[in-house]
DNA sequence: GTTGACTGTCTTGACGTCGAGAGAGTGTGG
DNA sequence: CCACACTCTCTCGACGTCAAGACAGTCAAC
């Protein structure tokens, strides 16, 4: 089955023989899909009342066990936003009653975000969910052809995820 | 070599051992690596002084090959945009005279996008740094390791991209 | 010809993100 | 114990995106 990647490819074949593009055959649809799957998460979490990035916070803290709690600075490597953003999102979590934010009582300069009980319910609500909808996208693959696909992924994610950049 | 993914897993495995969580392995990895490209690649167009939104469009008029130009309802398809933020691109591309917007002669509803020469240029040089440094992320796997990637990927993206949605 | 559903583009207002930098706090080397 | 470089979080203004809807134009059925 042919995809707009494909389509993509063969145009820049076409106007630029001189150029190898080989690349975009897998980075262009890695970048596609990832922007399908964000509509898609938005759609699915819409019936939860969460946007896609309250539930990024969210699990990122109910993963983290209890007390479920983690700094700002840990919440960026996670999420991979820069840090006004993520004050901007604690702050906005913090309103609807999802987390709170504690001193950290080893160093004065920090903070501690922490789940409330209904934040966490949410978390574990959505999760149920989000995992439902992954499950059907990737009906298009046998068990061997994910795991497959997981472990070049990982090649190619963890040089970005180990050398901080 | 692990990456945060790895562990995002594992977290999840001690504190919700009841869920099946294997689609993350995939789907997590796709996310988290579209948005380390996103960085990447706006780091790459700074020298050309483009944004990556800038390329999307001026490079998708530059693979419609002579005369370079596209209805804005064909460039929200390549782009994954919507409407409004289409007509807000051309808009400020056109202000710096990359693009031009002419009466659509076969419908006057419609309006036709055309790639200016500087528009060419800035496309064509960006799309070689591009693909030099793609071309440095990929060097994590082999020649056949791509191939298959490419093609695992495609099997998820076909649905969205033939599927209308 | 008119009607009515549809299509293609643009407008608007709200929202979330980013980059740069400020301010408070830490801790190490001299 | 003091300076200085570093770390952590937050503030601010600019910017880009989205969703919803407005509007003009098209086209097929009658």
């Amino acid at each position: 089955m042919e995809d707009e990647v494909d389509r993509l490819v063969a145009a820049w074949r076409r106007e630029r023989p001189d150029l190898d593009v080989e690349p975009l055959e897998v980075l262009s649809r890695v970048s596609r899909l990832a922007r399908h799957l964000d509509r898609a998460r938005r759609l699915a979490f819409s019936e939860h009342n969460l946007e896609p990035w309250e539930f990024d916070v969210l699990t990122a803290l109910r993963r983290a066990g209890t007390p479920y709690q983690l700094s700002p600075g840990q919440l960026l490597t996670q999420t991979l936003v820069t840090s006004g953003t993520m004050t901007n999102r604690i702050d906005r979590l913090a309103k609807k009653g999802l987390v709170e934010r504690l001193p950290d009582p080893s160093d004065r300069r920090g903070v501690l975000v922490r789940l409330t009980d209904e934040g966490r319910d949410r978390a574990d609500r959505s999760l149920a969910g989000l995992l439902a909808q992954e499950r059907a996208i990737l009906a298009e693959l046998s068990r061997a052809q994910r795991g497959e696909l997981a472990a070049l992924l990982r090649q190619l994610t963890a040089p970005f995820d180990n050398i901080p950049g």
